[in-house]
DNA sequence: AGAGACATGTAAGTTGTTACATGATTTG
DNA sequence: CAAATCATGTAACAACTTACATGTCTCT
């Protein structure tokens, strides 16, 4: 199976939003707004719109507010709505976790039952990830000379174990204030 | 100008540290060690390894322990050396930011020179990074319907807004507990 | 009227992925 | 001795990047 691909799920997240979007729009809120989780290029995007129009997932805006010929507004169909509201309740996994903070970015309402869920896998995942990045930092550097000799690796290791527990503790706070 | 490659950085990072190295065992060092930061599959490690012996920076290693007749190991050579120490001194710029973990990996000397600079580097950009996530969260969750109305673009805000100053303490903790 | 941004599109090249293949070695 | 793992290699394909290209609109 091939890998499954994001960007036009993402595209369909920000048209959900902001209908009457233009694919300059939609390069914008890359490089501005999500530019942190995820990138994509114009020469990316253009084909990507035009396979989404054939899809049936968007469809060209049919009001035209400004008289800019050139511009080309698309807005989501209910197809593609539903494409995008199964993508974000695709069951969350360490391998696609990364695409977790992508996902929380569509939903829009504070007690959405999905944004729970999401938030609940995803203590899961990193409280697993954390007592094994502990685990390793038994095994690795347990005695002062190993550290000597590794030091880079150490550090790396002590970074990402403080990193997942701040990210747990979020997640956990985050969560108990959603209730 | 082509895009920088990484692998073959990686590559000579690990023969560094561990001479006598076969393909399988590099494949296995990306799946272990350093998985959390770089990947790279079989089919990707073998033509770059035949790639760096024609460049010269790896050589085959001479000396058989094993008998095994169809294991390859390799050795990194003084010119290998020479290009993993000009990638690690290369300026870290934002772009080339998320390297700056997996560069520290292969640094082993508590006293290095190099990696008191990746660290001061670093708290100089997430300092910066910040300073403008806490703007932009000022500039779009000032108000509280704001906050509803993108909640999820609020949580991950703030996500990244906690990462960040993490990080940063983090950064400035080791810094000083290095000199 | 020229400069610079806006808006879209295409082409070439690289990287990385999955899948296909083959033989050797170990393990039950 | 069959099955699984080890070790290497190749082929087909998908994805993404940089660069090339063209025309429009806005502002001074």
């Amino acid at each position: 199976m091939p890998k499954p691909r994001i960007l036009p799920n993402v595209i369909l997240g920000l048209l959900d939003n902001h209908p009457n979007m233009s694919g300059r729009d939609i390069e914008n809120e890359f490089q501005t707004e999500i530019g942190e989780f995820w990138q994509a290029s114009h020469s990316q995007i253009y084909p990507e719109l035009k396979r989404m129009l054939t899809d049936g997932w968007i469809e060209i805006a049919t009001e035209r507010v400004d008289e800019d010929a050139k511009v080309i507004r698309y807005d989501i169909t209910i197809a593609g709505h539903d494409h995008l509201l199964a993508w974000l309740h695709e069951p969350i996994t360490a391998e696609n976790d990364a695409l977790s903070s992508l996902k929380l970015y569509f939903i829009h309402d504070r007690h959405s039952p999905t944004l729970a869920k999401i938030l609940r896998t995803q203590v899961e995942l990193h409280t697993k990830k954390l007592s094994h990045l502990r685990q390793r930092q038994q095994q690795l550097f347990s005695k002062d000379a190993q550290i000597d000799r590794q030091y880079g690796h150490f550090l790396i290791l002590t970074r990402a174990i403080e990193r997942e527990e701040n990210n747990v503790d979020w997640l956990q706070r985050t969560l108990a204030g959603s209730k």
